[in-house]
Order: C-alpha cells, then structure tokens, then sequence
DNA sequence: AGTACGATTGAACATCTGTTCATATGTCTC
DNA sequence: GAGACATATGAACAGATGTTCAATCGTACT
C-alpha cells in the first residue's frame, strides 16, 4: 500500500504540532497496524454503503428474520418498490455477500448470508437506549 | 406502524402462490416479529450509509485503531481530502452516533464510539477467507 | 484591541444512486 | 412451438451525495 505509506511520510513530515505532541514510536506503531487495514476499507464501505440504503437493509431484515429463503415474489410484496427495484436491489446486494441466491425452477430464492446476520445482530445490541428520544438534540459538551 | 399493517394486508390478501406455499401462520407470526424491527430501519440504514464511504469509514478506522481521541489536524493529515471535507465527515459521522467529539482548548477531539468499534470488528471477524480473490466471479448457482 | 490558528458551516457543482419503464431471458405447461 | 409466469437487465432521469472554496466562528496569545 504505497498511499498509506504515503501518508505515514506526509505524517511524520509535519512538525509535531502542540494539539498531539504523542511520541513518535507509538503513532508509527498505529501507522504501521493500519497498513493491511487501509486495503479493507473500500471494499468494506461498498458493502456498508449497499446496506445503507431503506429498501436494501428493509430486505435483509426480512430474510434475516424469516430464516429461510423467500423468493422475490414474496419480497416484492413487502417492500414498497416494483419488482424490479427489489430484483435490482437483492443483485446489488449479492454482489458484496450479504445475500445468497438460489435457482430452483422458475424462482429464484434468497436467503440473509452469516455476514449480513452479524452485522444486524451487532446493530440491535449496540442500539443506545431510547435511540428514538434524542433525535436532532446536539447538546454540544462544554469546555473542560 | 400502519405502514407496515398495509403490508401484511397486502401479503396476506395474495393468494399463496406455488412457489411458497407454506403455512400462514407461520408467516403472520414472522410479519409480527418485524413490526417493532421496521421502526429502526431508517435509522439503521442512515447509519451504515453514514459509515459506507472511503473517506468517512477510513476515518473510522484510524480513530479505532488509535485508541485515543485525535484532532482533527492529525486526521486532516491521514485522510486525502481537504480539512473542511474532514470536517463535514466527522460531523456526519458524530450526528448518527459513530463517534465523540470533545472540546479541548482550540482543539476538538473525536473518538470512535463503542458502537463504531463492534460495527468494525463484526466485519473483520465476518471477513471471508480470500475476499481479494473473489471479485467480480459472479459464479452462479446451477438449478437442482 | 488585533492577529493567528483550529475547526465549522454554507453554497455551489459535478458525480453517483435509486427508481421506474420497457425489454429480454429463462422455465414451465399445454 | 406458443403462451404464461418469474425474474433480470438496460436506459433514462430525478434526486441525493461528496468535495471544494470562501466565509465564519471560537479560542489563545500579545
């Protein structure tokens, strides 16, 4: 990863500022744990991006919690897009690994991968209680 | 959640197809389950959009891995957008709760949230063996 | 007060996305 | 083969998104 090494140099070029004044060994330590990660990244957002989306993630919740397969019939009549959004939408969808696919016959059924599974089930046990109470409040911390 | 009544109206209102005829009450107990998850949907699907960009997961990532809080002059420098673009990320990313940000002095500090942090590492505990090999082999199932 | 610095915000604009419509592919039955 | 059905695919277009530039705000220092 020559831009992540890039980065270290562009890094490690810069005075250290007063704002981090941290020694050097330990951010070249982070710097360098970091290396194998930044090949992640893109792949992993165009995953999280794909789920991201109402119509995507409402799909994989369904199948998740049917725990079987269903076909896009059944799926077409949960979501509140045409057939054809909700085919666009399990391709998509099985093109980063979150859904299986299997032909049996005329239909084609889907199923939520392990991936997809963890990932819901990550969300449901870090959602912070009363997630719903504090829309929009930005309460700003105040100096220390 | 009336929205998702007209659904299971509508789904129940079909007649059952050929291609999943099981059982009724099996599906109106599944219909069921989901009626509070619906609610979190657009939530969840705001957060993971939030988090499924290069710039803003990247800077996730660096902010996990550190495992302290860092300013933004020290993101500025790890990212390859220009400070405002950081800026804008990094209160895109605090506004749906993927991470802190503390005042300290002329400086800000952010930090990943414990949620952030469980969201990153189910997708590296989830990550399939040989993703890099993989891509774009869209091999597809053969009927049975 | 004035200046410098870190960070945020708003506007603008090019690019990316998501949906629909129309058309195509594959499979079953007659 | 013809027709019906299930799903997929491509084009097109409106709307959303991400970045940059310019201006602003807040804090520290002299």
């Amino acid at each position: 990863m020559s831009k992540t090494r890039d980065r270290v140099r562009r890094l490690l070029a810069d005075e250290l500022g007063e704002c981090c004044e941290g020694d050097v060994q330990e951010r070249l330590e982070t710097l360098r744990a970091l290396d194998e990660t930044t090949a992640t990244v893109e792949r992993d957002s165009d995953l999280l991006g794909t789920l991201g989306n109402e119509t995507r993630l409402g799909l994989v919740r369904w199948l998740d919690a049917a725990e079987r397969e269903l076909c896009v019939c059944e799926l077409e009549a949960l979501a509140d897009v045409s057939e054809s959004a909700v085919s666009h939408a399990l391709s998509d969808l099985a093109a980063v690994g979150l859904v299986t696919r299997e032909k049996r016959g005329k239909w084609r059924y889907y199923g939520a991968t392990d991936r997809a599974a963890a990932l819901l089930a990550t969300l449901d046990e870090t959602r912070p209680d009363g997630e719903a109470d504090r829309m929009g409040s930005d309460r700003e911390e105040k100096e220390k």
